[in-house]
DNA sequence: GCGCAAGTGTAATACCATCACACTCATTCG
DNA sequence: CGAATGAGTGTGATGGTATTACACTTGCGC
């Protein structure tokens, strides 16, 4: 099982995390041949701000503030379909938001645990917990594509 | 392991399934003491015209056509509060729409199969998935409230 | 330096959900 | 009985999220 809740969820330095995935979405990408522009590389250090997911239109009003003229939706959704499809951003459903995958580089399937007092989201990957996913749908003769799994409660420093 | 994926997965006579649904509805609340309207029960009803996911607005369209007049949306998200209040229906989040509960009186958590050919959506309930879903939570520290799987892929007659 | 594909700017629009306020109706309780 | 209460509903306005369509620019291979 891989996580980030160790960082989500407690007191961190945490411009080394922004830092750090902005460092590896740029690699990621050269090794990818996509191209990480100016806007994309600016959303995406927006969306790093914080480890609580951010909503399109508070990402507009931000850009909009740092680029000193009025950015319209498509522009910041441009972005962030870029960025969900490099597995760089993941999309919240339940908050219509957006949060930065932790570790983008690694094939994973869909796992936040998302606290009701901080706000702050953590990524999960278990590959146990997948493997009980398959077999549920299996049991029911459903091919998996994907899956999204939001688990609301309470993080270990809100608790 | 509960789930209706035999019945939302495959042909079969669905009108059974509705007035199943409005049937177990209207003894629930009677029982519960809580007043299913004629407002509330048409909603229901129109939520379980099938196993596809329903949005708000296709709903006021639809109770538009029914009563003759104009209905707004505030009318029709009321009735959607009460019916998800009463567990009777939940909310896809991934999809901004609702669908009926096939068991609304077991308490359970939230666990959709949604296919992407025919767009029906099976609910399933298994403990032995939710206590991987709460190990795992537990291993990160986490205090489980409540959660919400959606699970993409093809159902059986699909594949 | 031409042509093409990818990326961006902009206005308009569609889609989803809530607020605020007025009104009706059933029930309760003095 | 009848006023007070509270749940339910009708209505207009508004807020929040996402997409469409079209024009323009830029980067890059040939």
């Amino acid at each position: 099982m891989i996580s980030n809740s160790r960082a989500a969820h407690r007191d961190h330095d945490h411009e080394r995390c922004q830092n750090a995935a902005l460092a590896q979405a740029r690699a990621l990408c050269q090794h990818r041949s996509a191209r990480l522009t100016p806007a994309r590389e600016a959303v995406l250090h927006l969306i790093w701000h914080s480890h609580r997911p951010v909503g399109a239109y508070t990402l507009i009003e931000q850009l909009s503030a740092e680029q000193g003229h009025r950015v319209l939706p498509p522009t910041v959704y441009r972005a962030l379909d870029f960025l969900l499809a490099q597995g760089l951003i993941h999309r919240i459903p339940s908050r219509n938001a957006f949060i930065g995958c932790p570790f983008p580089e690694v094939r994973h399937r869909n796992l936040f645990l998302l606290c009701r007092q901080c706000g702050a989201v953590a990524e999960c990957s278990a590959d146990t917990l997948d493997q009980a996913i398959a077999t549920t749908a299996a049991r029911a003769g459903f091919a998996v594509d994907s899956h999204n799994l939001e688990i609301d409660g309470l993080c270990q420093q809100c608790q």
